[in-house]
DNA sequence: AAAGTTGAAACAACTATGATTACAACTTTA
DNA sequence: TAAAGTTGTAATCATAGTTGTTTCAACTTT
């Protein structure tokens, strides 16, 4: 069981527009180009962060922009963005437990609260990083090359 | 993307086994019968808790006992023993970034750290947590019933 | 010897992911 | 205004993963 590749491009997709817009067009067939994905694909991940407020697109015209400051986007904004995880949540509880066994009816109360603090977690974790420490991260990595 | 509900369908096993354990022999057709998934399921799942040394099961006997006190098994052990999440971790990178591009090469590196913060961070809080106190919540909840 | 059980392999059904094709709508530019 | 390039979106396909099901050999108990 993996997170959907869509997090990684998505943030690769970000750390790209920030890096060449303004010194060229940023298409999804270029960011096609960088990440190795699918242009259909960037696409849909432009469509999830546009609708999010994450990134500027229009039709026609081409070229992403981003529609935040670096500072105010964070990994969870995006790992939200591009619906990682969706209302059921991270956890994947069996669906028909025995209702007659008395484990079986309370098990999935008794366990609810765990598996929302798991999930707080690593949600929180991604909360703690902005896009912009990426980003540095990633130029500081360039210009050390 | 949901973590496999054999995580969940372990935890609910192991609660029966000591729950029901003495009381009656805890075959894989009873547990299939509280957890409502299919009998050889649970015997995959009695095999990976088996090999984590987790319970101890055996042919033709029947019935599974655990093989450790409740409060030496935490959520992670179980977590770990049905291979919720594989060497290649929690997040799925995107396979072929274009090594051409500054970003494409450097993205991988610079967002790994964060990666593995964030899966450690959930990992933590299911080693957090012990089975004996699922159970006693489990516990608490049927007696109050 | 018979009955019940585990372990394991093989296969089917269903779902999700990602790639691909196709095309309408839109913008820019020549 | 026409042409070229781009986005948005739907439809389809291949592949992989999850869960269920069937089957049967090996084992234990009675």
């Amino acid at each position: 069981m993996q997170i959907t590749s869509k997090f990684t491009v998505a943030v690769h997709i970000l750390t790209c527009i920030d890096f060449f817009d303004g010194q060229m067009r940023v298409t999804s067939d270029f960011l096609s180009g960088s990440t190795g994905v699918n242009a259909v694909i960037v696409r849909n991940v432009l469509g999830q962060l546009r609708n999010a407020g994450i990134v500027e697109t229009r039709q026609g015209s081409g070229g992403a922009h981003l529609a935040k400051a670096l500072d105010e986007i964070t990994l969870y904004d995006i790992y939200k963005a591009v619906d990682c995880v969706d209302d059921e949540g991270l956890f994947h509880f069996h669906e028909n437990p025995n209702v007659d066994c008395p484990v079986g009816r309370n098990i999935h109360k008794a366990m609810d609260s765990r598996l929302d603090a798991a999930q707080t977690a690593l949600e929180n974790e991604l909360k703690s990083t902005t896009l912009a420490e990426v980003v540095a991260d990633t130029r500081k990595i360039i210009d050390e090359e």
